[in-house]
RNA sequence: GGAGGGGUGCCCGAGUGGUUAAAGGGGACGGACUGUAAAUCCGUUGGCUUAGCCUACGUUGGUUCGAAUCCAACCCCCUCCA
């Protein structure tokens, strides 16, 4: 369908849309004036990964369409723990780690919105500051009343457990009713009428539409994104050292490009679409590049989607370090890497230095690597395990390049 | 509270006294081929000071020359009953 709003009408020809509910009213509303919309994002992690980046630009493409976007951090929620698309109970996080993990993620929203005081500009809230505070019985007869059971019981959050005979418990059972209330809070105190997030959270986000209705007698909406799954029809968002993180002291920029860097032919175009802020016109162009040509556009997707989370001069720098290490065969500033005093030189064997470089878990695996063929030390392949090494190794740059296999680099960084 | 079923390596899952660091599959990693892609083929997949040693099959004890496998107690989960 064809959207008047500007908002929609980005987010549908970028491919944001997986399910709106009343689409006509929202388009209306979205085009009569400025709306307020809120995502939730849960504190069950020290850092917000590439999962999250969808609802994050909606939220930014929300604010530069003139609007007003809620970051609304589940301080209260993350206690309880949602168990929508789980198979098993999450960890019950301790208060200490939740707040912990909602400093460490705040931050990085001030990267894709301008928060502030203004008409348009973005609110980060914490719902524990309306939920940690509630009496149990007024909340049951206040909203409460409202759920069915039976409902609820049909919720693919729950079902799924159920009928996979895992265990949901009552704590869990309730997170869809605060998520439901914080959409009602949301609405009371900042006129909030639309909440976004991923398509697991459309029967949370219908649970708040409902209960508006029936508490304020209020039209609210919601819009969910697609599930991101890669062109192999794997979930989105893995490196080899684990999940990619938005915080850079989890993963850097330098790695951070490489994971965009390293994206599937099939997929260039529907990422660029939802991970830069390109035109239309320039991502058609780049889509279109056939056979190897193609990864100039994988470059620019690595060094857009980095520029907008970590700056462009990391973007930049990021690309020259890929560019010296994949294209030059030598190295970048950029590369991961650890120091070592020189006194250390001529003690330090291959194994321990893979294993401080963060390029294998054990000693153990660098030997199976090597006998594999797949360490390399300046360029060239080790085959003996109790190579030590020395001040020969040492470039003039004062550095001695580490690689596991072709893709994974990393400096030793001599200091005198 | 009662009855029955179950808890194995990153995940799923076989194994019911010894040749089991534990089949098979998935995932992951590496190699070949390439374009830092996909597909395909091959290999690897507990740790260490590696001809050896240590740790591991929910937890703790026990039987035994020897246990993931037998026994006891405990913890947790599922199903049904009350």
């Amino acid at each position: 369908m064809a959207f008047r709003s500007e908002f929609l009408t980005i987010l549908q020809e970028r491919g944001f849309i997986h399910q709106c509910s009343e689409p006509d009213d929202l388009d209306a509303l979205l085009s009569r004036g400025s709306v307020t919309a809120y995502v939730g994002f849960d504190c069950t992690g020290p850092s917000l990964h590439v999962g999250h980046l969808l609802s994050i630009m909606m939220l930014r493409w929300f604010q530069r369409c003139g609007h007003r976007p809620i970051a609304l951090m589940g301080g209260g929620t993350t206690r309880v723990g949602d168990p929508s698309g789980r198979d098993e109970t999450r960890q019950i996080l301790t208060p200490e780690t939740i707040e912990a993990n909602k400093e460490s993620i705040r931050r990085v929203f001030a990267r894709f919105l301008t928060f502030g005081e203004g008409e348009s500009d973005a609110v980060m809230v914490d719902n524990a500051e309306w939920l940690l505070g509630l009496n149990y019985i007024a909340f049951l007869r206040d909203v409460g009343r409202h759920f069915s059971v039976n409902r609820m019981l049909s919720m693919d959050s729950v079902k799924l457990r159920l009928e996979r005979e895992q265990p949901l418990s009552f704590l869990e059972f309730n997170y869809m009713i605060l998520q439901a209330y914080d959409f009602v809070e949301l609405h009371r105190r900042y006129g909030c009428r639309l909440q976004m997030g991923g398509s697991d959270q459309w029967g949370n986000i219908v649970n708040g539409i409902d209960l508006g209705r029936r508490m304020d007698d209020a039209q609210l909406f919601a819009l969910t994104t697609p599930l991101l799954t890669t062109a192999a029809g794997t979930k989105m968002g893995k490196t080899a050292s684990g999940a990619v993180w938005l915080n850079p002291d989890l993963l850097s920029p330098f790695e951070y490009w490489q994971f965009w860097r390293n994206t599937a032919d099939a997929d260039v175009g529907r990422f660029l679409r939802l991970f830069t802020e390109l035109p239309m016109a320039e991502i058609a162009r780049l889509e279109a590049l056939d056979g190897q040509e193609i990864n100039e556009a994988k470059k620019v997707l690595a060094t857009e989607a980095t520029a907008l989370l970590h700056g462009r001069e990391a973007a930049v720098e990021a690309a020259e370090t890929a560019r010296r290490t994949f294209e030059e065969g030598a190295a970048g500033d950029a590369l991961p890497s650890f120091e070592i005093p020189a006194s250390e030189l001529g003690d330090l064997g291959v194994l321990s230095a893979f294993v401080r470089a963060g390029l294998a878990a054990s000693n153990g695996e660098v030997r199976r690597q090597l006998k594999s063929g797949a360490v390399r030390v300046n360029g060239d392949v080790i085959s003996d395990e109790r190579m030590i090494l020395g001040a020969g190794q040492v470039g003039a740059d004062g550095t001695i390049k580490l690689s596991l296999g072709r893709k994974k680099h990393a400096l030793v960084r001599v200091g005198y």
